[in-house]
DNA sequence: AATGAATGAGCATTCATTCAT
DNA sequence: TATGAATGAATGCTCATTCAT
């Protein structure tokens, strides 16, 4: 675990201080602190504030997809890929409020700055979803009217909305698996009362 | 539409800078430029930049509240009145994009950095949503496991995650149209194909 | 009593924000709240705000130039004379402490500022005391190695670095008697023990 | 000469502009351009353009201090020791005119602004001449009816006056020996003709 | 004469980035 | 590689002054 490397140190802290100050707010000087590093050190291994705002994401989103993406072999029916995508986002969000918030707010402000970044990390694991849904469409699970392009962006939709909430805790805090078992009940079967069979 | 008042004139105009730039890479030179009136002058009308962002929100979506009210109060079929809202949101923040951009990015950011902002307008706005849904279920069309807390998060949230990527055109767009239908598809019956009824 | 005029009005407020604030802190809106009018209306009666606090000056020496005088014209001794100028230059002092600041203060940056600003009131004040020694020597009552010029800045520095003392406050107020006393004793007799006559 | 420290400099650099344009007229760049260094980094000395004021007072008014006690500590008369002050007070003011300025006009904002600013370099070099003072007394050279904490204010504010008026140049310029002695002769032995002893 | 809303020049301070060591 | 002192561009806000009413 020690001789941990300088690069890695810095996305470490980097995530922690812009998830607590923001983007904006937050000071090289105190990334370099968090990370034990001097000032300039940070600008051997990044070319600005920014790149190290968008290391931030690839390195962080890349580790989950992978995870996501381990979890998900495993698994062959899309209904309960759809609930282990649910779940693993809300674990960790919930478990990673830094990442969650760096995610949430600063991810817009980056898309924003730059919207010509595409084939990123992010796209790459919005698109699991997608590929879900397109995967339980083949198998006649899924509805065909269902557009998977708009349901992903739902689907995460959702779920990001529910982490954000948490993060700034306005309300009472479901468990993750609660949460997960709402988003799925409305996602696979809709709010509305079922007609019973005859 | 001449001898609009000054505060009106800053309102609009911060939020087209607010939505190009984001807040914190806006200048105040900007607004007042685009305002056409004198640096000095938007501190007759608010107190500070954030100030000015905090008077986006609350007179927009304010604005957004009254129009959703006014249209729901002449629908009574749950049903319908979750579709009115998604309809109406989609075409608000397809039409205003820098009130979208606002709301998505800044919001956030403004949450984050005053997290006892509460009582505000972006929560009324979003209640508008689980009162529905509450009103449904009182009248056995929506089921009584949902609950309106979560379901609320995740509709709004679908909707937000959509109109954020209309505004970064990563993707084809589709119409207010068709991706209302679909968000009111997968709400009200789920993604899941319906077994046929004997 | 009623219907001051305005320019009155605004230089016995101007006196008191300057004394309060100084010079640089004082704000014209400040200055024009306390006369109760408009800022606007202050532009009417001086040209600018260091217009405003020349003409304290002039004004409020003025007056006390036209008291210590007419108090003189009754006395012919010059030691006595001399006494009346302390008692009379700590009493204003002490009871009108807006004054004693403004010109204990704001007089030294404003003839750092316009080091032209000769033949002016101030310079009538002081020169008042020299009137007094040169009319002593006359008289063989004070000694002719006396210089005037120098004798009068070291009476008047007395005088005011003593009001200055009591404006700050840093140390034990002794009374306006006691003080004209001592100062008198100091420059008629001097500080020496005095060899007794035989 | 070579190799002088940045904090040395800037103190220097800030004791003439402050001398030449006055505290609030000074602008930060001014200093960083007088002392050779960018703006920012006389903020890695000082924490801010008051913080500057006051180190220049504390410091200037220190050298002094050591000066004038350095002078003093090889005379024991009480009557050349308060003709050392004088004439060490009013050369040093003659010299570094900056200085003078800073002390006469400046120190007089500072004691204002801040009234519990004691203990203060300012203090303990007034405090030099009521020592003198005392002295004198304890040795039956000065009278015991003068009142040291007002005798003090009385010498140091005619030396104060007198060097203001060097300045700003409005009179004849007497020299620091003709000026000192015209002082002490006041002081010493008053004002008035002495009474020839039979 | 009087008002006070509007103006816009002006500045202390911050902080991302550089570079001599 | 690593440091951290130094840089200097950049900006929110203030307030003396103006001027339409």
């Amino acid at each position: 675990m020690k001789a941990v490397n300088k690069h890695t140190k810095i996305i470490t802290a980097a995530t922690k201080v812009f998830a607590q100050k923001g983007f904006f707010n937050a000071r090289i000087s105190d990334i370099a602190k968090e990370a034990k590093v001097a000032d300039g050190t940070i600008y051997l291994y990044f070319n600005n504030k920014f790149d190290i705002l968008l290391s931030v994401f690839e390195e962080e989103i890349g580790n989950i997809i992978v995870q996501v993406k381990k979890l998900l072999a495993e698994e062959t029916d899309p209904r309960k890929m759809l609930e282990i995508f649910a779940t693993k986002h809300l674990t960790v969000m919930k478990k990673n409020k830094n990442l969650a918030e760096v995610i949430q707010i600063e991810l817009r402000q980056t898309n924003k700055l730059i919207k010509d970044y595409r084939n990123n990390k992010f796209s790459e694991y919005v698109n699991i979803i997608s590929d879900i849904i397109k995967l339980g469409q083949e198998q006649k699970i899924y509805r065909s009217d269902i557009l998977p392009g708009i349901a992903k962006r739902a689907f995460f939709g959702s779920l990001d909305e529910i982490s954000r909430v948490w993060n700034i805790s306005l309300e009472t805090n479901y468990t993750v698996e609660e949460t997960a078992s709402q988003i799925i009940k409305i996602f696979l079967s809709g709010m509305l009362v079922q007609p019973k069979p005859a």
